[in-house]
DNA sequence: GTAATTTCTAAACCTAACTTTAGGTCAAGG
DNA sequence: CCTTGACCTAAAGTTAGGTTTAGAAATTAC
């Protein structure tokens, strides 16, 4: 019972709310790394509570897990993160949330564009090509919301 | 020749940029109802490449393919939509925008509250339950980014 | 000391949104 | 006419992010 010996799988789930099976999962695609016991169970720190929690919010943001991967591999891995550790990663995530923003943003003007000038068909609508939409196999522009220019 | 034999489902797809693969899907899905051609072939109407640029639009806001199929019920089926059709629905998607680029806000809002006063940690960081996470299965309140009180 | 919980692993299953494959049919050009 | 490319259906495969299941071992509770 000594103070360190670390949390089971179980109380860490319910210290985040998460699944045994979705904190299991986490550990195989690298987010988080516990150590095992004599007989062989998972131990964690206190502090994976907040990596969790980190992982948790990031989702909400939109990221992937190997986004959110690479996001933590900015944590010191010798010592607990400090505040300021924390801080320096939550900086990331801003900028990535910021990015998300502005890009949504931009296809709401658009959109708002496209309804007051009642087109909604036209290439010159411009509600495409917001960056996400990853380079298509085809070559050759590509019309949004409409037929080409004669329709 | 005539004008309107319609379009076959390769054209409509290079007129898109979608997979013709994408296309069959959207129809089992009840997004885009074509005809057959004497040869048991789909045929679609020129309309149908606004009806398909609209469903990508919607996919960059983020709807599933039900939440598209709901707001594309607006749509008159007995007729070509007209452009008052299209800016009826694309007022609703708007609104479903609007809701979405909030929630990110708030949530960003609130990370810049933890990174300013650099707790990190606190069930008062109310970095959480931003409403888009179900309800869990357990009961009782879920500590974000830290442990309860004490940590 | 034993019963009830937890945890373990590996593998199968799940949903969304598609793509790929296999085996055939249709349509258009020469 | 015949070949080639586009199209057809049905079923299986794919990725992300997990959950479920099964059978066994560890831990905790009494």
């Amino acid at each position: 019972m000594a103070v360190s010996e670390g949390l089971a799988i179980g109380a860490l789930a319910r210290r985040t709310g998460l699944a045994v099976s979705a904190i299991r999962y986490y550990e195989a695609q690298g987010l988080i790394a516990p150590w095992r016991n004599a007989g062989g169970q998972r131990r964690y720190q206190r502090a994976d509570i907040r990596r969790l929690s980190f992982i948790m919010i990031a989702q909400q943001f939109g990221l992937t897990l190997p986004e959110i991967r690479d996001v933590l591999s900015g944590l010191p891995g010798s010592r607990t993160p400090t505040p300021q550790d924390w801080r320096k990663i939550s900086v990331r995530l801003r900028a990535r949330l910021d990015q998300r923003i502005a890009t949504l943003t931009r296809l709401r003007d658009n959109l708002d564009g496209c309804i007051g000038c009642g087109c909604l068909s036209l290439p010159k609508c411009a509600l495409y090509n917001p960056d996400d939409r990853a380079k298509s196999h085809g070559s050759g522009p590509r019309y949004l919301m409409g037929d080409s220019p004669d329709t």
